[in-house]
DNA sequence: AAAACATACAACCGCTCCCAA
DNA sequence: TTTGGGAGCGGTTGTATGTTT
């Protein structure tokens, strides 16, 4: 004799979230943290089972999600994490921060699995070797690069986008205020600094103030703004003031320290995910044609679709 | 213009795992 | 050691939206 599954529950509401719900939900996190799921309908009175909450949270209101196209280095993860990790989107989600396992899961089901059964040739192995510095440095340029260059993409999306889904953006950016505010966030400049570098900035680096506050409000950086002291203490660079752009400079002292932090999140990482070793990783992560391999795909697809 | 079909993705369901009692 | 409850995961479904005929 088991009890009744939660949503079997009378009285427990189903289907799409309204955005009303969405305030109550993010409002009770931005107070008590997310956890304890359990009491999270009773406390805040919403008509949910607490796995629903759960999954609206993790799914669609937390902070940092990334929504929109995958760029082909995100493909080229998928295709390669999945050939190696199975259906483990926890897992393959975990090496993309800004994605949600269930967007991953969705995603392959419904672009990349038709496209591999198309071109099956996206699987095979490519050889390069390299260090774990390399990897990271590459990775994250890779990263850096895509967010610039979807933002078309993110901008053609923000058109169409809906009334409730503007309304669950403002919920996403009352979020940032909260984010800035939690422990453990980055604070400072040199950790500023150190972001712009993680984001692929190099040394002298021209980056438009567009992109010098994405990079660093995206990363929790508190009270980044853009004026001329600003961009000096934090970059180490200089604010050029007539065209709006930012010149950023890294320290030696900002890549030692970005060492250990990749350390420690790959430790993590490896703890909480059983994620195999980065050692393999790093082999098709470091090959250029990973992504390339994918582009070619995506152009071998369009031929297709036009003969 | 409208119906039929295809696609995308949010949400649900059922299962397993983990942990505390 | 066992057991019950909560959390998390992966598979699947339902529905809104877009495209084609």
């Amino acid at each position: 004799m088991g009890r009744p599954p939660c949503c079997d529950i009378v009285g427990i509401k189903k289907g799409p979230w309204t955005p009303e719900e969405d305030i109550i939900l993010v409002s009770y996190i931005q107070e008590h943290g997310p956890g304890n799921w359990r009491s999270v309908p009773t406390n805040t009175g919403l008509l949910r089972c607490s796995k629903s909450c759960r999954l609206r949270w993790t799914n669609y209101l937390r902070p940092g999600i990334k929504r929109g196209n995958f760029t082909p280095h995100e493909e080229g993860m998928i295709i390669h994490l999945q050939a190696l990790l199975g259906n483990k989107w926890a897992a393959i989600a975990s090496y993309l921060p800004q994605r949600t396992d269930n967007d991953i899961k969705n995603y392959w089901n419904t672009h990349l699995k038709k496209k591999l059964k198309k071109f099956p040739s996206a699987l095979e192995p490519h050889s390069s070797t390299s260090t774990t510095d390399q990897l990271v440095e590459k990775s994250n340029s890779l990263e850096f690069a895509s967010t610039s260059s979807s933002s078309s993409a993110a901008a053609a999306a923000a058109a169409t986008t809906t009334t409730y889904a503007s309304s669950t953006e403002n919920i996403s950016r009352l979020l940032q205020g909260w984010m800035r505010s939690t422990p453990n966030t980055t604070k400072n400049e040199d950790d500023s600094a150190l972001i712009l570098k993680e984001s692929g900035c190099q040394d002298r680096d021209l980056i438009s103030r567009e992109e010098f506050e994405s990079i660093l409000s995206f990363d929790n950086v508190n009270n980044v703004s853009w004026d001329k002291s600003t961009c000096e203490s934090t970059s180490r660079g200089a604010c050029d003031d007539g065209e709006d752009k930012v010149k950023i400079a890294v320290t030696p002292e900002n890549n030692k320290k970005q060492k250990a932090d990749v350390n420690t999140n790959t430790n993590k990482n490896n703890n909480n995910n059983n994620n195999p070793p980065l050692s393999f990783l790093e082999k098709w992560l470091l090959d250029e044609s990973s992504a390339g391999q994918v582009e070619e795909m995506n152009q071998m697809m369009e031929l297709s679709s036009i003969f």
